[in-house]
RNA sequence: GCGGGCGUCGCCAAGUGGUUAAGGCAGCGGAUUGUGAUUCCGCCAUUCGGGGGUUCAAGUCCCCUCGCUCGCCCCA
């Protein structure tokens, strides 16, 4: 235990992979603008209770993946686990919903103490939309197609859209009710995971993985067919607006959701390649929630997508590493007056906006040409005492196709100290 | 929380009980004291995730523990 080192499932994401989160998250705000979507964000910290009123004290999240604590108040605080949850009482908080219907988003850290495994952590990070005060049909599609917009803007493909329609909370008590029945009266056939879920939560058995119990499934009553009839053209409406939108989607009636506040839509976006971890965006209607976490009844869809996951999508068609942007300019200086010079000249370049490397390193010309040329910076500048007293820096053309071989001299210009313009000119 | 696989230098990696733990990449220094290829030379693990045990002797065997990883559960 000498060495120190990040928590389980704690990962850190190094500069070689920094640029393809900067161009996922880059992507997604541009997406968001045009959807006219605006940012939200909320603490990483939020008093137990919200998560557990609004998540469900029956679910997994809650149950037993929360990272709570007491803090020196005597509170009992919870890492946020998932986004919706806080937004929604924000919303509330701060009266936003009296403002008319909100178009929000979210992006950041979630937290749940699972073990980790491909495409899941303990610390995660999610963009999250939610759409507050939307009752009609199309605004579930529009939330679906924001998603798969953003997914195939990022060059993404061979994802599949799953969709099912969990009716109304009514339709799914009378449903729970039935399934329940007919589930007891066939419980001797059923895995362990599957009768526990019987009390607790007996919609989650119809996703279940066990061959067996998909079996016995096939007799059960449906959800589909328990649906009345305003939900079940409610869901044939957005299926049609899909389809308008030509956004492929297949019906999966065993499609559940974990978290107890879905009705109606619900949706995933799935990666075979993803292994056991297949789901990208998961979301879905959730008209029941701001009312419950004391708020005016207001109907929302909302979806959430996981980042690691799109990452390790990403990844696979382009490469882990990204290498960093060379520097426009890589400063190769020596001798205590010109090193002086040097920095000041740098910092003049910087702040005209070149990306500026500077050499500190006080080693020989021939290492610090060496490491010009490893920063695949097209130019080096020379300054020396010799420049130095002639009030010059020498540029010299490091990615030159007439001098490949770097012939000490050839091709340089030099350009006066004090005369930066000439310097973004030349390099422009 | 449960099950499988794995843990030797920043990365890759040899080593299957016997004296001083190969090698490659990267890095650093030098040959080349003001100019980037290549090449050459040197440096870079008192230690094999950690702790205990067996043995004359352990990276190599046993136990425990920590971590990584894949899967279950669940989810993004």
């Amino acid at each position: 235990m000498e060495k120190l080192q990040s928590l389980r499932g704690l990962v850190d994401l190094l500069p070689a992979h920094t640029p393809l989160w900067q161009r996922v998250e880059a992507t997604a705000r541009e997406h968001f603008r045009r959807a006219q979507v605006d940012e939200i964000r909320t603490p990483l910290l939020e008093a137990t209770e919200l998560f557990a009123r609004g998540i469900g004290e029956a679910t997994d999240v809650v149950g037993k993946e929360m990272y709570t604590f007491t803090d020196r108040g005597d509170r009992s605080c919870t890492l946020r686990p998932e986004g919706t949850a806080s937004v929604v009482r924000s919303a509330i908080q701060h009266g936003l919903l009296s403002q008319g219907p909100q178009r929000l988003w979210y992006g950041g850290p979630m937290f749940r103490y699972e073990r980790p495994q491909a495409g899941r952590q303990r610390q995660f990070h999610q963009i999250g939309l939610e759409l507050l005060g939307f009752a009609d049909p199309r605004s579930d599609v529009e939330a679906i197609a924001i998603a798969w917009d953003l997914l195939a803007g990022l060059g993404v493909d061979g994802l599949a859209l799953e969709l099912n329609s969990l009716g109304s909370s009514d339709d799914r008590a009378r449903y729970r009710q039935a399934l329940v029945g007919w589930l007891e009266a066939r419980s001797d056939q059923l895995d362990a995971d599957s009768q526990a879920r019987l009390v607790s939560n007996p919609l989650r058995i119809l996703d279940s993985k066990n061959p067996g119990t998909q079996a016995l499934l096939a007799g059960a009553p449906t959800l589909a067919d328990a649906l009345a009839p305003e939900s079940r053209q409610r869901f044939e409406q957005v299926q049609a607006g899909l389809q308008a939108l030509e956004i492929p989607f297949q019906l999966n009636p065993r499609l559940v959701r974990g978290l107890d506040y879905y009705s109606h839509t619900a949706f995933e976006i799935t990666s075979s390649q993803l292994g056991a971890q297949a789901t990208v965006c998961g979301g879905g209607r959730y008209d029941g929630l701001v009312g419950q976490l004391g708020g005016p009844d207001t109907p929302a869809i909302g979806w959430a997508l996981g980042m690691e996951r799109l990452v390790l999508l990403l990844g696979q068609i382009e490469g882990a590493d990204h290498a960093a942007r060379p520097p426009d300019l890589y400063v190769v200086n020596r001798g205590d007056a010109a090193e002086a010079a040097a920095l000041v000249w740098a910092r003049g370049l910087r702040q005209r906006g070149l990306a500026v490397d500077l050499d500190a390193s006080g080693s020989a010309f021939g290492k610090q040409f060496k490491r010009a040329d490893r920063s695949g910076a097209a130019w080096a500048a020379v300054l020396g005492d010799g420049e130095l007293a002639d009030g010059v820096v020498r540029l010299k053309p490091l990615r030159s196709d007439q001098n490949p071989e770097g012939d000490a001299g050839a091709g340089e210009q030099l350009v006066p100290l004090a005369d930066l313009a000439a310097v973004i000119q030349l390099l422009a």
